[in-house]
DNA sequence: GGCTATCAGGTTGCATGACAAGTTGTCCCT
DNA sequence: AGGGACAACTTGTCATGCAACCTGATAGCC
């Protein structure tokens, strides 16, 4: 009779889920070098090969990266969800967000609490204000997530956010053009009122002339000022 | 003079996209055992540690799972993403489905190809014939996987088959009740007759009944059968 | 024949040692 | 003080060896 094998993990894996837990909780910081890889073996009791291992690993999830001569550093706290890692045409990626965020609208001016409306207001005060163009682009993803956070469906949010980080991976954000800023901040404007009022198909309506003019100043940047 | 300076990559962080490329381009198929790490370090010029490294890397992603004494087999063509990670209502998820999938019915009637078609052909063939239920489940999501990539959109497929992953592990997947299968495969007949015939609306609407039935099915199991 | 035990060959898991190449701080010389 | 050589440390890569494990073939026994 065989008896089960309790998931019994390779060293390797045991070290990486150890790194993985060290890094999750804070421990090992962002920005943070790692032990050297002589270090690691000593603590662990294992093998160079094995922490080389289990570093490749954690370093493939995004959390940490090496430098030759340097060490390895801590790169991120959590791994990055990598669902739409690969390269897309900007064409595909506006096309989804079109699709998902159009309906969203409708759905955040069926369901917005007064909260949400809140949120999303001081957001919008905070992007006209916000001279700093990078810093306006996280706004406006925020406005976006807050949009999607009030169709009490968490997992707009989550998909929405993490379209977003993939635009602006690909530097297509629009609130970093110049003089988009006060035209969107317009067009914000519309959508919250929309969504203010429980105007689902005013919402949806603001949200598509907002992404449509979002999608053709990024993809003509020259033309617009 | 140097070979290519693979960019500034290592020889280890190549191999692993190398070998990513090759599952996720299906070169690698899923349950394919991959060549021994003898074999790739011989096909790649690099060492054995270098494959190894590699070979973890990828294992961490999901991709692959090596066993002692037998080799490395492809686990999954794509990584699965920790997007969506985490208990959601069923309620929440068929949402997302419906907000996502109807849109995507239309944008295939307007966009696929013959051998798009082929492809839903073949696969509500095999719905009909199949007898096993959870291989049922398997070409139910195939099918809405086909519709998804008919849009000629890549990022539409891989969030649609996300989706399904979700749902499939929450055990709501409506394909495995029994009487459904009936109903469902002519559901799925009109969806892809008036993607066949280019009537968008007419697909969207067709979606959103088949789905419409799918979420009364699995929320009810007990009162219809 | 049919069954079992053994074994050979292939595979991954792990350890060790070595060296190249990059980085950084230190110490010495000017 | 400034500059340069150097030492020490880091990661990147390679080579080798061996243990543990799995599979299929083979030999031997009943």
């Amino acid at each position: 009779m065989k008896v089960i094998p309790v998931a019994q993990r390779t060293a390797a894996e045991h070290v990486r889920s150890q790194l993985i837990e060290l890094i999750e909780s804070g421990e090992f910081a962002v920005g943070q070098r790692l032990p050297s890889e002589a270090e690691l073996s000593k603590s662990f009791e294992v093998s160079r090969s094995v922490i080389r291992e289990a570093l490749h690993s954690v370093s493939a999830l995004g959390l940490t990266r090496s430098y030759a001569g340097k060490g390895t550093f801590v790169d991120a706290q959590f791994a990055p969800s990598q669902l739409l890692t690969g390269k897309y045409l900007p064409r595909d990626l506006h096309e989804v967000r079109r699709t998902l965020e159009v309906p969203l609208a409708a759905l955040a001016a069926e369901r917005r609490s007064r909260t949400d409306l809140k949120t999303m207001t001081a957001l919008l005060v905070r992007f006209r204000e916000e001279q700093n163009p990078s810093i306006r682009v996280g706004i406006d993803a925020d406005f976006h997530v807050a949009i999607a956070t009030a169709t009490a469906n968490p997992l707009f949010p989550r998909l929405v956010s993490e379209l977003r980080s993939v635009l602006q991976e690909q530097a297509i954000a629009a609130a970093a053009v110049p003089g988009r800023a006060v035209q969107a901040a317009d067009e914000h404007d519309a959508i919250l009122a929309a969504i203010s009022q429980r105007d689902a198909n005013g919402a949806a309506n603001a949200m598509k002339l907002h992404l449509a003019a979002v999608e053709d100043t990024v993809s003509a940047p020259g033309r617009r000022k």
